[in-house]
RNA sequence: GGGCGAUUAGCUCAGUUGGUUAGAGCGCUCCCCUCACACGGGAGAGGUCCAAGGUUCAAGUCCUUGAUCGCCCA
């Protein structure tokens, strides 16, 4: 392999190559016969016309950061990608299409619309898929799935089958929301409900065989030419000789009576209510009460009915309009008021929707949500954020029925059948040819299909076979975790609980967590229509996908929304390249190496690797060096505190500690430490540090692959590796190896680390030029301290730029330069030109004061008798331990301060 | 109307069961293009943790009330 590396990291070829070659190889297939433990997940079905969002692309790096690791960490993996269908979006996209071709798709017939919805599908309706492969999602590409598949088909028509029979589906005349536009009854969640400013019109409705007028408030007179009745409520006074009385419906020659009914508020309005029962959730039940006939005015269009008389043909909120003059020239228009009050939109295209008494199917929530609510609560379902169970149990204990009836063409058509001779309604697994109750064969299919939502709730068990008892279906359900954003907590993951406890008397998940929404730099939601959304694709392009990926992973707090900008992303970009450069430092002083004779396969094959750290071989001193052992105690730490924090989720916390550990351990230390080895005299101890360094390099590689999966993927292949093996997907997880951990040798280098800052802040200070180097002196009351830095003198010298260190025992004078202290030792330089003695006076003034508070507190607390008898013995001593050591930098700094003033 | 969440450095955010001197990234200041990396190295400035009460030996963290903002449900 080449060594010419560039010098900057260049991710769009990289990236490319190896999205190609994991797809390409069928790396992620997950092999049901495989004995491991298993770990799956199923992706939440993107819609078939989308393209990838950036919510997307939060989702699958959570999901993919998951899959990656549990891989690695030797599950047998499964992430089952696949596509919802999307009823509504996707049939309006090609009726859009079949438009600009001068094609009304009504008139093609259900049929051929379809299989024009079909071909479009084949065509476009892979966009997202191919993104998937782009970004690098380690799906398992030979179970992708489509809600319309013919398996899943055949699992909604179970499910169908099987809750009619247990009478959990029933078809009824009922209010629904009504969407002109899409044309479709809609269901409660896909309604929105949003404030808006509006207007209360006061109509006098004329009292039959009387000159005097009922007045009723509306906020929707167009809706007036289908009333029944006007109510008022019993106990109201104003109104009691009226009841029972006719009134003559304006704009109308109807006569409709006063009724009374207490569920009119006499507060509202006038108190008295026109009834339109056709159009109103709550008039609708006041009608069934009292039996009144429906009027329904308007048509699936949004336009007046016939029933609408002369308003006939108008655009409701034209007829509105129209209602209101007309009402004005005839004197019945009492007065108009302004009204803020909450209007129901359609969720998919904004439309307001029209509450309209139709026949629909519904599915009867309660008994479904009660073991839903259940599984939660005994924590077989395990909810992250936790807080997201009270919002699911809410919602849940109040459930109402769900409208999964749409007239729309594409989708699970309803399997039930209407009998033209008895009129009863077949419901069967298998298309019949009869009627099952009368035999007639004059059977037609009912027109409407189901909500998406439907087949997307059976989605983690149909897709692996279900109803049958498939050999994946047993291995990899129940699903090991479900990730999708909070938004469809309701729409899709309590359906999904719901469905399949009630189908597979199993949770369809173990855990369940909820990530946030990516919004824009303002704060808001990002919106296609607004132009606000970022084009994830684009900006992977531009920046790389691991950037975009560690970016969302780095920001990905549970429970906190993200707002992504470009300077976080170059942030990770930055990463990605120091990464590279590690890499490319280590390739580039390996040429020289090779130059005695080494080869790198000698240096870093695998089961070279596998033995690491070595010591030096030199028998005198087989001891491993320090900075090694702190290496690989970092390694175990940083290994432990990965797994635990994507054990919780905790995407954020995991990227932070990989990053710290990569840019500060490894590179900043470790590389820097051990520079000199690697093209040193001692062939011995160089070759330990090689095999050391590119063990660790490697152990690290492995760390970031869920992470950052491309640039990881590249330079691993840069290593020697076993023969046949493709990819570091495919290796395992670095384990926390506990003989790796050494709390001494981490203590020692935090203390090296303190000695070589201390000197950098004195030359900073001085203003040394970075290049020149000085000497320092050294002290220190422990011998111990004193015997650890002359054993690492070297590299100490070297990483803080100076030619010696004096190293003597007890205090330094600091008459003689600038010294920085700490509890443990001294460090001085000797005064050059450039010392600004005010600057250095401030820095100490200031010093002085926050050790003289924070001894102040301290000593405060110890003297408290209630502190010293209730605290925990482990508090005591650590207060008192610091208290000593602050005591002892304040005595140092102060008679510093005294001595230079 | 009910519920949930947020308020911590100039900006965007971490801070897991209360316990050393509250952290990160970006931005800012100073010095350096030192033979992996200027997408870099080194040093630094910057915070009464929204307010007021309370619990506790101890509160950014727990409780109460309020303010401001956001979201969800009705």
């Amino acid at each position: 392999m080449t060594r010419e590396i560039p010098k900057a990291y260049e991710p769009q070829e990289i990236e490319e190559r190896w999205a190609k070659y994991w797809f390409d190889e069928k790396l992620f297939l997950a092999d049901v016969k495989d004995p491991r433990p298993h770990w799956s997940i199923a992706i939440p079905p993107p819609n078939v016309t989308g393209s990838l969002h950036i919510g997307h692309m939060l989702d699958h790096t959570e999901i993919d950061i998951l899959t990656r690791w549990r891989r690695m960490s030797g599950f047998n993996t499964l992430w089952l990608p696949g596509t919802d269908h999307a009823g509504i979006s996707t049939q309006r996209v090609v009726v859009r299409l079949l438009a600009k071709d001068g094609i009304d798709y009504r008139t093609l017939g259900r049929e051929e619309f379809e299989k024009r919805v079909w071909k479009w599908k084949e065509e476009s309706g892979g966009t997202i898929t191919q993104q998937m492969v782009k970004i690098g999602d380690s799906c398992d590409w030979s179970r992708e799935r489509f809600t319309l598949d013919p398996g899943l088909s055949r699992a909604v028509r179970e499910a169908f089958v099987r809750l009619h029979e247990d009478g959990l589906i029933y078809r009824a005349h009922y209010m629904v929301n009504w969407c002109p536009r899409c044309m479709t009854a809609i269901s409660d969640l896909e309604t929105v409900h949003t404030e808006r400013a509006g207007k209360l019109w006061y109509i006098r409705y004329p009292v039959v065989g009387s000159k005097e007028y009922i007045v009723v408030a509306t906020t929707r007179p167009e809706t007036m030419l289908g009333d029944v009745a006007v109510a008022v409520n019993p106990e109201d006074e104003r109104y009691h000789k009226l009841i029972g009385k006719m009134v003559i419906l304006p704009l109308t020659d109807r006569e409709i009576p006063i009724i009374a009914d207490s569920y009119v508020d006499r507060e509202f309005g006038t108190g008295a209510l026109k009834i339109t029962p056709a159009h109103d959730i709550n008039d609708f039940e006041v009608g069934r009460r009292h039996k009144l006939p429906e009027i329904d005015v308007m048509t699936d269009d949004g336009h007046m009915s016939p029933a609408a008389g002369k308003y006939a043909g108008l655009d409701r909120f034209e007829a509105r309009d129209k209602a209101v003059e007309d009402l004005q020239a005839a004197g019945l228009l009492e007065k108009v008021v302004e009204h803020t009050h909450a209007i129901g939109t359609c969720d998919r295209c904004g439309t307001i929707i029209e509450p309209r008494a139709s026949t629909q199917w519904f599915v009867k929530m309660k008994p479904l949500a009660e073991p839903a609510i259940e599984a939660v609560e005994t924590g077989k379902i395990q909810v992250t954020p936790e807080n997201w169970k009270a919002v699911y149990y809410e919602w849940m204990r109040n459930i109402r029925d769900w409208c999964i009836s749409r007239q729309l063409w594409w989708g699970h058509r309803i399997p039930a059948w209407h009998c033209a001779e008895c009129k009863k309604i077949t419901v069967a697994r298998e298309t019949p040819t009869n009627c099952a109750y009368c035999g007639s064969s004059k059977i037609e299919q009912d027109p409407d299909v189901l909500d998406t939502w439907f087949s997307s709730g059976l989605w983690p068990f149909s897709t692996l076979g279900w109803p049958d008892e498939t050999a994946d279906y047993k291995k990899y359900y129940p699903t090991s975790t479900l990730i999708t954003g909070r938004d469809i907590l309701f729409f899709w993951a309590a359906r999904m609980i719901m469905m399949g406890l009630k189908f597979t008397g199993q949770v369809p998940f173990h855990q369940l967590y909820l990530h946030s929404l990516v919004l824009t730099a303002e704060g808001q939601k990002m919106s296609k229509s607004k132009g606000t959304g970022l084009d994830p694709l684009e900006l992977t392009a531009k920046f790389g996908t691991d950037a975009m990926r560690f970016t969302l992973a780095s920001m990905a707090a549970p429970g906190s929304d993200i707002i992504l900008g470009d300077d976080k992303i170059l942030s990770a970009r930055a990463f990605a390249n120091k990464i590279w450069n590690a890499a490319r430092f280590l390739f580039m002083n390996l040429e020289k190496f090779e130059a005695t004779g080494a080869t790198l396969e000698e240096l870093a094959a695998p089961e070279i690797r596998e033995k690491a750290p070595y010591a030096t071989g030199n028998a005198a001193a087989n001891a491993l060096p320090l900075v090694d052992r702190w290496m690989f105690s970092r390694l175990a730490h940083v290994t432990t505190e990965i797994n635990k924090a994507l054990e919780e989720f905790r995407f954020h916390e995991a990227a932070h500690v990989v990053y710290h550990f990569f840019w500060g351990d490894f590179c900043d230390w470790y590389i820097e430490w051990v520079k000199p080895q690697l093209t040193g005299a001692d062939k011995d101890a160089s070759v330990a540090a090689w095999r050391n360094i590119f063990a660790a390099m490697e152990s690290a590689l492995r760390l970031l692959h869920p992470f950052m999966p491309f640039i990881t993927e590249e330079l691993w292949h840069r290593l020697p590796q076993r023969a046949g093996q493709k990819s570091i997907a495919l290796q395992s997880f670095p384990t926390a190896k506990p003989e790796w951990i050494d709390d001494a040798a981490e203590k020692h280098l935090a203390l090296l680390q303190e000695i070589v800052k201390a000197a950098r802040e004195i030359r900073a200070e001085l203003k040394l030029d970075p290049k020149k180097k000085v000497a320092a002196d050294f002290a220190t009351s422990d011998a111990a301290t004193a015997e650890l830095i002359r054993e690492n003198l070297d590299p100490v010298l070297r990483l803080a730029a100076l030619t010696s260190l004096n190293i003597s025992v007890g205090a330094l004078d600091s008459k003689a330069g600038v010294i920085r202290s700490t509890a443990q030792f001294d460090v001085r330089i000797a005064y050059g030109e450039g010392v600004d003695k005010q600057a250095e006076l401030a820095r100490l003034r200031k010093e002085v004061d926050r050790l003289a508070k924070d001894i102040e507190s301290k000593k405060k607390r110890l003297s408290d008798e209630v502190f010293l008898s209730r605290a925990p013995e482990e508090i005591r001593r650590n207060l008192e331990t610091t208290l000593t050591e602050r005591e002892s930098e304040h005595q140092k700094l102060s008679d510093r301060l005294r001595t230079l003033e």
